[in-house]
DNA sequence: GGTGTTTTAGAACGATCGTTTTATAATGTC
DNA sequence: GACATTATAAAACGATCGTTCTAAAACACC
């Protein structure tokens, strides 16, 4: 039919995911998307509209291969008591481990586009309801099989643990330090497991 | 000896606050910025530098006319245990009654400067660790009158309410619910009392 | 009341922004 | 192998970016 692509649509989305989430939409230029990208701007247009439909597309990508494949993979294999610690102990060590310190793309887009751009808003809200939903799932379970106290409503632990999330990503990008984020979890912890 | 200027320093620092507060440092241009503070161009740059000088005098105002402030006043007026309660309580109210979901312009900074630009992280982290320091002044104090548990180091608290303090004011830019906010600080309430 | 100094208003600077166009190269089908 | 179709590369678009310049205006001081 005609000129088949050069490159491989996942693979240069992965670039962008890199760009956007190390330096936030405003500060990527079209053009330093597309050299990170490997391709050119007429390419870049061509496959994946303009900047905020690429953007788009990334975040999702983001969300689907990182947030989600953690919350499936832990879901699966742990108890719900230990996938709540596994989550966060997970998390600490990517914030530990990332010299750029790009901390979540979901909690930056969370500040930097969701506040102003409905559609972003709604996208981005959808996945913090997913992520409050595992931690109740989580939540539940544990209160449950006796690992998890009940003095709290799973509901209750599940906001928490999300705004914990939320805050060991935002700090995490100022203050990576293995004390702060470990220490910041700790009561978390203790938390779940006080008895009543 | 000359001319005199026909604005108020501080004043016209609030507008460019606000402005920044509202849209960030990559979304406001200089013409935005001038606008909103009521001052042509050239008196902008007569007055404040350049536009990284200008952000960083309007993040050390907010923080002085805002955080600070609010530190101060708790821990002068309440008790340790229901100055930290009052502390949430307030950012809370904060948070939902502001149609432009600012959030706090300290944990917008801390994602959108701080990351990348030495000075604006080492400002922001002596700000959290500002922060920190008033919580477990609070967490030492109640300990010793009773009022908070000492199960968990004062150290730990204090990291974990900061973390919790950044989660809200980031979720509070996407998802200003009531009952969102009020349920995460629950269970860091019920923390702080847990006997032991 | 000149004089010197600073602020003002607004045009202007080059650079870069997001995006489109132009022209060329590369394919599958007939 | 000509044709239709799509991807490519690079130049080009107008708009806007941060910043500076030019010229007029407003004061303090001698």
């Amino acid at each position: 039919m005609a000129r088949p692509r050069e490159f491989e649509e996942v693979a240069v989305l992965d670039a962008a995911v890199q760009r956007f989430w190390s330096h936030g939409y405003e500060a990527s230029s079209m053009r330093d998307l597309a050299s990170a990208m490997g391709i050119t701007g007429a390419s870049l247009y061509n496959a994946f509209g303009d900047k905020r439909s690429l953007y788009r597309r990334a975040l999702d990508r983001y969300v689907e291969s990182t947030v989600a494949e953690r919350v499936s993979r832990l879901e699966g294999l742990l108890p719900p008591r230990r996938a709540i610690e596994g989550f966060f102990d997970e998390v600490i060590e990517r914030s530990l481990s990332d010299p750029q310190r790009k901390g979540c793309m979901l909690v930056n887009s969370a500040l930097e586009l969701a506040p102003h751009d409905p559609e972003f808003r709604d996208a981005v809200a959808e996945v913090t309801d997913r992520i409050e939903a595992f931690f109740r799932r989580c939540a539940v379970a544990g209160q449950r099989d006796g690992t998890i106290t009940t003095a709290q409503t799973a509901d209750d632990l599940a906001r928490h643990l999300l705004a914990v999330l939320f805050g060991l990503r935002a700090l995490s990008r100022v203050r990576p330090e293995r004390a702060l984020l470990e220490g910041l979890v700790r009561p978390a912890y203790a938390l779940l497991d006080s008895r009543t």
